[in-house]
DNA sequence: ATCATTTGACCGCC
DNA sequence: GGCGGTCAAATGAT
């Protein structure tokens, strides 16, 4: 039983160091991207950016096996969940698969407004306790590379309108890096030599996608997984960037859609 | 014709 | 047994 747990241990370290390693070498990338911009920097940029899909997927799959390391006690008892539904009449394939283990988070919008990613309603049902209905989305490409990530959205408020949008899963499939250009995360040596810039670009701004006021929402979901303050600077004049004055212990939340990458790699300093 | 959404039924969990 | 989540046939939109 010791043993097995200190090969438990040891295989989620080896599993946290290799996606750490892989996040350095995203962050590097990212980086040369950042240096070589200039006219033709957009092309000379694109010839690197299947590499860096292929960097983010290995980060994403480390941290499906670690999780997949640190659930499988728990998860234990609950694995005849799919063996092929022995009190159920139908086959195996179609069993329907209950509790997700993935991480859920919520967003509250006044709007229904597009996340950018690519969704596929596959039901609604009317709950208990709100007397709207709750629409259920999963990922276009669930089928095509078996993404896991769904959501479902429901109203949960009349006047003003309130919307609450609950994400399950990140998305594992090509819609979540090719949607997302307007997002990077850059050292910003101008301020302070740890600290990072998150920039967005300026037509998805203008878009009206992300308000002035969003962006001090977002501001004020980056906390600090370590007692030490973080602080963020909003530039009045210009609301595409975020200076962040702290080192890589952020915990960023927003929400998936605008912070995979992001989200990846300040989840990799979390430990 | 193809693809997305709607809808009712099924299923597991509490 | 009630409830919420999922499936797939039916329906609608393009």
């Amino acid at each position: 039983m010791e043993n097995n747990n200190s090969g438990r241990k040891e295989a989620i370290e080896q599993e946290l160091i290799r996606g750490r390693d892989v996040a350095k070498q995203l962050l590097e990338v990212l980086i040369i991207h950042k240096s070589n911009r200039n006219e033709e920097g957009i092309e000379r940029s694109m010839v690197k950016m299947p590499f860096v899909e292929d960097a983010v997927r290995k980060i994403l799959i480390s941290f499906t096996n670690t999780l997949l390391l640190f659930n499988s006690d728990t998860q234990h008892n609950r694995s005849d969940i799919h063996q092929g539904c022995k009190k159920s009449k139908r086959p195996p394939t179609l069993c329907h698969k209950r509790k997700s283990f993935a991480p859920t988070w919520s967003i509250d919008n006044a709007i229904l407004s597009e996340d950018g990613l690519e969704w596929r309603k596959y039901g609604q049902k009317k709950t208990k306790d709100c007397r709207y209905i709750r629409s259920y989305y999963k990922c276009s490409y669930k089928n095509e590379e078996d993404c896991k990530a769904i959501k479902h959205v429901q109203r949960i408020q009349e006047d003003p309108p309130l919307y609450r949008t609950t994400y399950s899963g990140h998305h594992t499939c090509k819609c979540s890096f090719v949607n997302y250009p307007h997002m990077k995360l850059e050292s910003a040596p101008s301020l302070q030599e740890s600290s990072k810039l998150l920039s967005f670009n300026n037509n998805y701004y203008n878009n009206n996608t992300l308000q002035s006021k969003e962006m001090k929402h977002l501001s004020s979901s980056i906390s600090s997984t370590k007692q030490e303050p973080v602080e963020v600077i909003i530039p009045n004049d210009d609301h595409n960037q975020i200076h962040l004055l702290s080192d890589c212990e952020l915990d960023f939340n927003y929400s998936s859609t605008e912070s995979v990458a992001f989200d990846i790699f300040m989840g990799m300093f979390k430990f």
